[in-house]
This record gives structure tokens, sequence and C-alpha cells, in this order.
DNA sequence: TAAACTTTGTTCATTAAATAGACAAACAAA
DNA sequence: TTTGTTTGTCTATTTAATGAACAAAGTTTA
């Protein structure tokens, strides 16, 4: 049955008008929202009131006049309530604790290896409890909480498999439900760093943007046309497993030649331990340590790393001529190496000489660099709170 | 500005399902109607009674009770207006005639080689006059005209560029809309496939779909969240030029190894010629004279369509891991050589044993054929019209 | 300094459209 | 014939936006 039209649905839009002027443009008087949203004055004022009682926005005394009567200044109260946004990796696990506006209020990271399901759990709920007790008094509080997983996430929130941790059916969200009474979203971990560099980015906002996750695999989140792409069961992003090479290398997904085995943290790791790279203790390699040998002027890492960037530019073009997205942001642990990806990748990028496409692409590489998922889960979040919020407000 | 909420949006959107229930489940009466959609019987009444002023839709005598007052039964007025929708191909032009239920009235079909612009735009006027020369009378005539080109549309209807017919800048909405005050509409037509397999495919509707356009070249229209992407500038679905092959033949487009080498009609010709299969006037073969020889059981032939098969689907499975689609059609002219390429193709999608994504992947083989492109185009005009005429009644 | 004009924000009567409920008409089954 | 059901219309009510009036609080001009 679809939402049919009515004055509540009316009221909702209206409100939602409202607040988003007072959160893109604040400081902002009443008769400015009333004038660029195209709402009459009287209508602006009473939903204003009501947002003040909902305690979402705030008056901040005068602003200036040009001519007539001083504005009321009204404010988003972005410490009305606060939101977790957690990131978790195959090794390690960051939390933060952001407030409405998205600013980082509190932040925990810890690193483990090869850890059960039930004790990353563990460490999941005590990451979580550490960042509520970390959150100021409020008038909602923690308002919810969101789990980005390297992983398919379907749309109930259940892990239907992350490889890398060996998970497979895990019903995270309702595990998360029964223990805090809060709203849980679990996302896909490159979704939520596309969501992130979305909003908080510090580019311009752009309707349709890939965020390529170059972390130990290789994901897509895809924005278009202003919203998150899920995928009809959310496998939307598997993304590493696209051939660019049909003869190549045998993946184990059966294809072979997948754009993972040629431009992840993973495929740089192996090729590293077959060059015969180890520490000195015979442990495998990392990348932070190749990281250090190629500032190093190591040539040989130098060139590994080229070697992924130019794979990596291929399938970036693959994907700019599928959606022809104004942005594509390169995100997660790659970003690491871009000192040496970038010259490779924006030559390769210019390859492509048919005219289309490349002259309005932008290719940047987070800024937020491993924060872009937990913030866009935290966004996630604080974006549903303040939605239904407008909702439930009772009129008096 | 955003569109703010008020009562006219209200009405817009229950009228607009109030049409849409009896566009799908018509004959139908106003109690169903009501029950269905969640509105209010008086409400139905008074948006029913403005569609018949309207002339959108009809009553047609009484139904069948089940222990009380009969219903009246309503009908879509598919007789209501007509739609022009047509399909620029490289050397051909088909257009046709359908009623509002999207049926078709009147078919035309033309062949050229290599005609000029204005030739082929004098063709196209001659088509259209034809066309709406057959439309039956009607209390809104014809509602407009719908064109899918091979190449990349923009936002404003003007042609930027289509290789294969040798345009450049094009700006095709203005030069119809000068000699035709009717609304016009220019789409890729490969998008305009996919809008077409999704209203009148036989298979049932599917939120996110890839329709395949496999033809001289090989473009696709992506349904994705129940409503067509066009990507940034419309450059969306060039496709053709995602590399699965990163060290294979050079293309015009700067890459190697594109897929359109490989899996449209242009390559398997290529490979044709080769061979040294041509016609007994040593005439360049064409795909129709490669199905006969196939059905003939031409080993040499059928091998051929069997290597574009694997490509094509080493192409599909890239698609799937992107987007994860309820359904993928493959369309236009390749879909002749179906039969060989159907087994390969089936058989390299089982190739990906990851487990997921698979086993609810319908592919299907357009029912439409050739026609998916102007039905889909006339389509996008009667919804342009249905919707816009919502708005527009006048209330007595 | 007073008068004139501007801008802001609230209030109130009006209007549009959905809704609940009453009602008559039309029908089937007991 | 009676009873109960379904359909479609009509009316009073409710919700929320709108236009206009207005007071308050400014700035600019004479």
């Amino acid at each position: 049955m679809p939402e049919t039209g009515n004055q509540k649905l009316v009221k909702k839009i209206n409100k939602s008008i409202v607040l988003r002027m007072i959160r893109n443009h604040a400081p902002i008087s009443r008769a400015a929202i009333s004038q660029k949203a195209g709402l009459n004055r009287g209508t602006v004022s009473s939903l204003v009131s009501e947002l003040l009682d909902d305690k979402l926005i705030s008056e901040s005394g005068m602003g200036e006049s040009r001519g007539g009567r001083k504005p009321v200044i009204l404010l988003f109260n972005h410490r009305a309530g606060y939101s977790i946004g957690i990131d978790l990796g195959v090794n390690y696990m960051l939390g933060i604790l952001t407030d409405l506006k998205g600013q980082i209020v509190e932040k925990q990271k810890i690193s483990f290896h090869q850890l059960s399901l039930e004790a990353i759990i563990d460490k999941m709920k005590d990451m979580i409890r550490n960042l509520s007790a970390a959150a100021p008094d409020s008038p909602n509080g923690i308002v919810g909480i969101g789990v980005g997983v390297p992983g398919i996430v379907d749309h109930d929130g259940n892990v239907l498999l992350a490889p890398n941790l060996g998970w497979n059916n895990v019903p995270l969200k309702e595990i998360l439900e029964r223990e805090f009474s809060l709203p849980i979203l679990i996302e896909n971990e490159a979704n939520a760093g596309a969501y992130g560099v979305k909003l908080y980015g510090t580019e311009e906002i752009r309707e349709n943007l890939i965020y390529i996750s170059a972390g130990i695999g290789v994901g897509a989140g895809l924005i278009l046309n202003d919203s998150l792409y899920r995928g009809t069961k959310g496998y939307s992003g598997e993304i590493g497993h696209m051939v660019i090479d049909v003869d190549g290398k045998q993946c184990r997904c059966g294809r072979k030649g997948c754009w993972e085995l040629y431009a992840s943290e993973q495929a740089i790791l192996e090729e590293a331990r077959s060059l015969g790279l180890e520490t000195s203790k015979s442990q495998p390699i990392t990348l932070e340590q190749l990281v250090e040998h190629a500032e190093n002027g190591d040539s040989k890492v130098i060139s590994l790393f080229e070697h992924a960037g130019k794979y990596l530019a291929e399938g970036i073009l693959n994907l700019v001529n599928t959606f022809n997205p104004e942005q594509v942001i390169i995100g997660n642990r790659l970003v690491m190496a871009r000192k040496w990806l970038e010259p490779v990748i924006t030559e390769r990028l210019q390859a492509q000489t048919m005219g289309f496409n490349q002259e309005d692409i932008h290719v940047t590489y987070s800024q937020l660099s491993t924060h872009a998922s937990p913030m866009g889960m935290a966004a996630f979040i604080t974006q549903r709170f303040l939605e239904n919020g407008l909702e439930q407000t009772v009129t008096n």
C-alpha cells in the first residue's frame, strides 16, 4: 500500500524542510526560512515553535537589521543528542561518538587478531558502553548505534557473509538490539563510507558519487540520485569481483581476474610476500611497514604500489563509464599509499581519450581517511532520528 | 527551492494513487480502490469523479455482488490519447503509435544507409506525421513524442555524441519541438529499452533491473530503486567501454579490451569478415545472414556466436556484482542469436560459485525484442502526460 | 527629532482537502 | 418477507497551509 497524501504528510514535509534549512543555513531567521523555502510566514512560525519545543533548535538573540525589526537568530541544537558509529575492520574496531552535527566528541580504537564472533561482539558492546558513558547530558541522549561491517548485509541487519571475518549469517542487529534498547543500523562498510564522505567530505555535495573502499578487499559504496543504492539484497558493491582480466589469476569466487586480486591491500601484501619482503621476525609484513619502506625509497615497494595503482585505475574507469558520477572518492587503508598511487591513477585516467566523462570527473582521496565509515554510520543514525522525530511531536 | 507540502500536493499524490490503481487493477470499483489504497471512500469518490471529467477513465456497468449492492466497474480509458515512440538505429528507424496502455496501434519501419543528419531528420518528421495521421480521434490526441537514440543524450534532449551515426551536439529536442508543438523526449536507446521492458515485459515488475542493449555496440539501461538512472550528464550506460581484458585489443576510446570489442554485433561481424565470410557479391555480411548460416549448422558461425556469448556473460557478471539487480534482460539485435548465446551465457553464470547473487538472478531475453526501445519511449511520454494531467484539473 | 518607511513575527479568518460517520439504494441469503 | 451486507454519496469535522492585518522594533529621510 503506497503512502497516501494527508495533512500529516504535509506537515512532515514542511517541518523537515524547515529543520533542514536551519541545519544547513544557521544562523538564520524565521523570515529568511519563509523566503528561501517558499513557505508562508505563519507556517514557518508555528513549525519553528514546535522544533523549539522538541529542543532540536534554539533561539540565540538578535541579528543585524537592514532597515526594520531585528530578526531572531535560530540555531541548530547539535547537542540535543549523540550518535554512535562503529567501523568493524578485519583486525581492528574503531568507534566514534558524534553530536547531531557530526562532530566527533569521543573516539576509541582497538586492534585484535583472529578473534571469535563472541569475543568481537563482547568488545563491541564494551566500546558502545564506553562511548555512551562519554556522552554529555542532553535532551535525547544516545539516539542510536550504527555499525559498518566488511561484508554483505541484508535489509534486516543480518551479516550474511563477511569472508575476512569468517562470519556467516550473524544477526548483528538483533544481538545489539537485545543488549541496548536503541535504534540499531548495520551497513556494509563501503556504503557507510560513501554516506560519510557525501555528508562530511570537504568537497561540495554531489548527486552521484562512488566511494571506493580500498582496504583488505575492494568494495564500493554508491550514492545515486542523491541516495545510497543498496541493491536488491544488499549485495551491491561487491565490486571487488568485477573481472578486469578474463584470463587472469584464479579467484576464490570462481572467476578469473577479479579486480581485488590486483588492487587491494591483500593483493599488495601477497605480492610483497612473494618478493621475499618480511619483517625481521619472519612475520607477515604490514601495509604500514611497506609505506615506510617506500618512504625510504625502496624501489621494489614503490613499483608494487604503482602496479596496484594501475589496476585500481582500470576498475575506476570501468565504474566511471558505467555510472558517470560527478565524483570518485578513494578511501580506506590504501589511502596511506596515496603518494605512489595517485600519479599512476591520474595518468591512466587520461588514457581514455574518447572525450566523454573524463573532463568532469573529480577523483579525490578521502580526507576523512579511516573515519569515513564510522562517521557515515553515525550520520545515518542521526538522519533517521531527525526524520522520525518530526512525526511524533504532539500538537497542543 | 524544495517542493513544499500543501493541499495541492496531497491531492496530486492521491489522485495519482487512484489512477494507478485503475490502470493496474481495472476492472475495479470505487470501494475496492478505497480499501486497497487506504483512502477514505469519500475521497476516492470525489477523485474518481474528477478523473471521469478528465476522460481518463470510464464507468462500465455493474460488477458482481457478494451479498450487497453491486459495484460500478471503472476502466482505464486507454484511448483517451496516443503516444509516439521512435527508435533511431544506425541504419534503420522504427516508429510506433501506442494507446495509453502501451498497445501498439500503428507501426512503421524504414531502412537506410549513411544518410546525412538532415535526411534522417526529414525521414523522422515524415514518420511522425504518418503516425499522427494514423491515430484515431480521442479527447487528448497525440500526447507527445519520444525518440530513442544510439548515443549520449543530455538532460535537455541534445544528442551530445552518437559515433555510429556521426552525430555531434545535435539539438534534436529543439528541432522537433519547433516542428511539432508537442512534448518531446529524447533518450539514450538503452535507457528507453530498459523502461520498455520494465513496463511491458512479461515478467513481473522488479525494482532493480539491467537492460543490456546488445546491438551494433553494447549499452545498458539501469533501473535502480524503481526509476531510471541517467547518470550526471546522461553518460551513464556507456558500459560498452568497460574493460574486461586489460591487455586486450585496442579500442578507439583509448583503452584496451573494452567489452563491446568482444560482445557486440560489430565485433561478430568483424570476426566473420576476418574468417572470410562474405556474401556472394562480396558485400559485408549481415547479422541476419549469419543467423541463417548458424541455423543451417555452420559450425564456424556457431562458434562465433558462442565466443561472443562467453564475453557477454563476463560483462553481465560484472554488472551483477556491481548492482545486485533482480533481473537482467538482454535485448536488441543480438537476441536473434539467442539460440547459440544462451547456453554459453547460462553456463558462465554458474561459474561464479561464491554463492552470493546467482541464485536469485533472472536472466531473460526481451520478448519485445526490437520493440523495447520505441515502446519505452512511448511509455515515457504517456507517463509524463498522465502525471502532469493530474495537476491541471480545475475543481468546480 | 519627528515622520516615513521596512522588516519581523504573531494572530486570525479563510480555504482546501481528507476523514469519520450517517444514510439511502441495491442486493443476497435466510 | 426479513435481515444483513456492500456500495456510493453526502455532511459535519478536523487539520494544516495561506493571505492579510497588525503590533513591535528597527532604519532612513526630511
